[in-house]
DNA sequence: CTTTCCAATTGGAACGTTATAGGTAATACT
DNA sequence: AGTATTACCTATAACGTTCCAATTGGAAAG
């Protein structure tokens, strides 16, 4: 059969003794086509294994069908989690998806954003770096953006993500309940949302049980595992160490456990730990960990059918914008233990 | 500035007092525009603030400079570390990236690889889930699709994979150099090539050592957690078992370790473990992993090169296809010991 | 046997680019 | 002076769709 490469609708048309206006209105049900003659068009569609061009498509309709994804690190366990969440809501709405790594880089952001635009995207799920003027951009596009997991500090924006407040307060209190009164956290880079938002839970936690936040316990910086080595050591050489340590990212769980490894401290009789993000392996170590765990799937899926929304009917240029809180969820392992 | 949402390159043509002919020769550095003129434009178009449609230039130009790919798992650490180098090589050449996920699934792989040609990707990297038809498909479009990872059986197609059984073969080495006689393996699914490879890199590297290959030592099937368990427990509990085993994927290692820990055999005294891919955790876990990594970001690079090379020049019809293996590295920590 | 009406069908103009062929001046060569 | 040559520049026809306006051909009504 399909013996040249590539067939168009004329094609088409012509095979089934029909116009090119007929072909499209089979191809897209928008006005009625007798019986008989849809029958030809599907049948000569078939015989030729049309397949229509989305691009001519989207030139007409000035839409798409795709979206934009990007994301400051691929390779960190939790995007690609929430990458399928979005790809598997996009496929079943017969959306495609743009991904794009921006590697942290505020100018490596901006550029897939301006390529994104270039090629009209009907809207981008962003999860943004540090300093992002995404939303500015974005706006003067008029192309809707949901910002996941990290956001900036202006409000005007639409947003799908974990409760982080409410994280680290249940993180905080589940070592309170414990009976640990000496917490350590190593609150990440408080430049981001996420981590800002937990030490905020932590706060509010240690406050309601009235405990004090000591200074010398919080260390918070950089968010690799190095970092948590390091202040994992600091924290474990104070003159009164810590009974328990809260990691705001897994990386720095990982840092974490190999100081306590290097100290010969035992967990969770000497030191309980409990980090955010729970992974296939955190189950597997030794002890296995527990963690606060986000609903990765479930914020690509919800950001993906907010985004949609927002395509599907524009919002007025004043409407509020919408923000969706996705609760985490505590995995008790044995990492963390009573006092 | 940029009052209006959207300009074309007849308002900048407008503006500068120039042809839109002018406009695109001054865009695509076609052919030759005089300085002043060139001036004029480009002020126009910034003045503007002008993003050219790539939608519009793909239909006329016929070519999209995106690619896809296709990958049976996102969740699967492996290839979010491919995914960033295909992303890195792609974003330096000018190329997007629409990435789908068949989730194992031959027929959403279909799904997606139509979607794509529809959209006119200019060529696509996959790795196919078992039994993929997807080299005809892409075969009937002229399209050029490199295979990563996983391999179909035909032998006539363009790939970038781990040499797995140089692999396989390392890997025992390493065990049989340590000493060790009784080697099992769970071999994971053969109907995948980097299973099947890794099996017979296995075997050739048992034969050269003349050591025996027991049909009760070599498990395969599934590749998940749970299976790595039943499989474990089972090479465990054999009156004369293993002691060393080798896992031909990192979840069947993990399952391994859980039965492991379910005997209270201990790691290497009485038993050395061994797995292929190495991520971030198998150095912190305790023992820390010996492991067979394969260079991830290196596949990526490297099917995006061999793809881009394929669309500038397009090969004959009856052309050879290209062939990339790359090496794996044997990273020996503490789960590895001597007999 | 007209006329009216409605549903089914089609022609053709976009959408925003690129590329080719042709046009226009200015300069260089007989 | 007439003709080539050069160097820019532009008009215009695509690319493959969609969609509106216009057309057609019956059937129903007069």
């Amino acid at each position: 059969m399909a013996e040249r490469v590539k067939y168009t609708m004329r094609d088409v048309a012509r095979l089934a003794g029909v116009s090119t206006s007929t072909v499209s209105a089979v191809l897209n049900e928008s006005v009625v086509v007798s019986p008989q003659r849809k029958e030809r068009v599907m049948a000569a569609m078939s015989a030729l294994d049309y397949q229509p061009d989305a691009i001519a498509r989207s030139l007409k309709t000035g839409r798409s069908n795709a979206i934009g994804v990007i994301i400051p690190d691929i390779t960190n366990a939790f995007y690609p989690e929430v990458i399928r969440g979005v790809e598997l809501a996009a496929q079943t709405a017969g959306y495609s998806v743009l991904l794009c790594d921006s590697n942290e880089d505020r100018t490596v952001e901006e550029r897939h954003l301006s390529a994104l635009f270039s090629r009209r995207v009907d809207g981008v799920i962003l999860a943004c770096c540090v300093n992002s003027r995404a939303s500015e951009l974005a706006a003067r596009h008029r192309i809707p953006v949901i910002f996941i997991d990290r956001l900036p500090h202006s409000n005007a924006i639409n947003s799908v993500c974990t409760d982080n407040v409410a994280a680290g307060q249940m993180a905080t209190e589940h070592l309170v309940g414990l009976g640990h009164k000496r917490i350590g956290m190593l609150a990440g880079h408080l430049g981001l949302s996420p981590h800002h938002d937990r030490l905020e839970g932590f706060r509010k936690a240690m406050q309601e049980a009235h405990l004090p936040i000591l200074d010398e316990y919080l260390i918070a910086g950089n968010v690799q595992v190095e970092d948590g080595v390091l202040a994992g050591h600091r924290l474990l050489e104070l003159p009164n160490p810590p009974t328990a340590i809260l990691a705001s990212n897994n990386k720095l769980l990982l840092g974490v456990l190999q100081a306590v490894e290097e100290r010969n401290i035992e967990i969770p009789k000497d030191l309980s730990v409990l980090g955010f993000d729970d992974y296939l392996w955190n189950m597997h170590f030794s002890p296995r960990l527990t963690a606060v765990a986000q609903l990765t799937g479930e914020i690509g899926r919800r950001s993906f059918e907010l985004l949609h929304q927002l395509i599907q009917n524009p919002p007025k240029e004043d409407a509020a914008p919408t923000h969706v809180l996705i609760p985490a969820e505590l995995r008790i392992r044995n990492s963390t233990a009573s006092r």
